[in-house]
DNA sequence: CCATTGACGTAAA
DNA sequence: CTTTACGCCAATG
């Protein structure tokens, strides 16, 4: 067990890895949990560095419900599978029911 | 070491 | 209401 180097990126993995299942966040909310509220671009680019780590990325999507990070991931459509896989509808790289679907650590934590 | 970019978001004009 | 600008901090060139 390693601590991610604890750094900002080491918080967003933590909270994103408590996303409950069928659930997202965005960014923001990540980055307000953590007290940045400002600084949503930086869990985005902690993201970048979730690959390869327990990290339930597609599970992030923007203040929009905007699948923005889907191009980083390997195919074209895999972060909507996988939320649709979960139970989340996804049509045209939004969420659908984006505020049911939607999980704020800074509520529910 | 300096400049540019980046999975965003809010504030201001 | 729409568009523009800035902040956040790290990584990359």
């Amino acid at each position: 067990m390693k601590p991610e180097t604890l750094s900002f990126f080491g918080k967003v993995y933590k909270v994103t890895r408590q996303i409950p299942y069928g659930r997202v966040t965005s960014y923001g909310a990540i980055a307000n949990y953590l007290g940045a509220s400002r600084s949503a671009r930086m869990v985005g680019y902690a993201m970048n560095g979730s690959a390869g780590k327990n990290v339930p990325a597609h599970r992030v999507v923007n203040r929009k419900g905007l699948l923005t990070g889907k191009h980083h991931f390997e195919g074209t459509n895999l972060m909507q599978q996988l939320l649709e896989s979960e139970g989340v509808a996804v049509v045209d790289n939004q969420v659908q029911d984006f505020n049911k679907v939607f999980w704020d650590p800074a509520k529910e934590l």
